[in-house]
DNA sequence: CAGAATCCTGCGAGATACTG
DNA sequence: CAGTATCTCGCAGGATTCTG
């Protein structure tokens, strides 16, 4: 493995920078955790309907940049029409673990930080 | 506190998704992350230096939306020139852990994830 | 069914200049 | 020092069409 400098989070290839910006990619942390939730495999399709909203062009570029970290893999039966299955790798289930944790964290407390909002702009629109 | 489906990935307006919005936008996580590591306040000029990169510009943007969220404390020193002092919340604080996971998560596996990228690309470069 | 190929648009974010 | 106020631009991501 590559040697990069830990807890150096103002470097441009700090491995956390790098992570943020694929997660914050709008689909991704999605798509692992839906994933991740089903435990099993999932077929293109069922991930669409699953992922409501995300267009066939984005959800194919999210699965293909997970695919290329080597955090899903991709499992093609030669039947036809073709079936696609996609399941999670031992990283990419890794990575659930504190995505899971940052869920549980929004759920708890997204709710109060929307309150504040709120608040903070009642308070500057006067 | 306004109720929120749990579990729900699937809604736009779901907790999750706009944590992650919001965590995905470049600097915030960092600015977070900073602020936790010191422990203690920090000013404008110094929370700038060492988020080295950040525009003035996005900096007081990134800290008004985090202000705004309830994340952090905008404190004023009425001196001239004004001092300005931001610290975490209690919330900003909670949130500071699972930042933090996906920090230590991002340190232990993206080298891995960078060699597996490299692999992928050679394979499909014939 | 699972995509590939195009075209198009909004907005996050950088650069620059000015101020109390 | 700690900001506002503009201008600009790239590109993530959406819509649409076509295919093995």
């Amino acid at each position: 493995m590559t040697a990069r400098r830990r807890g150096d989070l103002f470097d441009p290839e700090c491995p956390t920078r790098q992570l943020l910006d694929r997660v914050g990619s709008k689909w991704t942390a999605m798509c692992v955790l839906v994933l991740d939730e089903t435990g099993t495999e999932l077929r293109f399709s069922e991930l669409k309907r699953q992922m409501s909203g995300i267009s066939q062009k984005v959800l194919t570029e999210t699965l293909r940049a997970l695919e290329r970290d080597g955090l899903l893999t991709r499992r093609v039966e030669p039947t036809s029409p073709p079936r696609v299955h996609y399941g999670l790798t031992a990283r990419g289930q890794s990575l659930a673990a504190p995505l899971r944790q940052l869920r549980w964290w929004a759920e708890e407390n997204m709710p109060g930080v929307d309150d504040h909002r709120r608040l903070y702009d009642r308070k500057r629109a006067r």
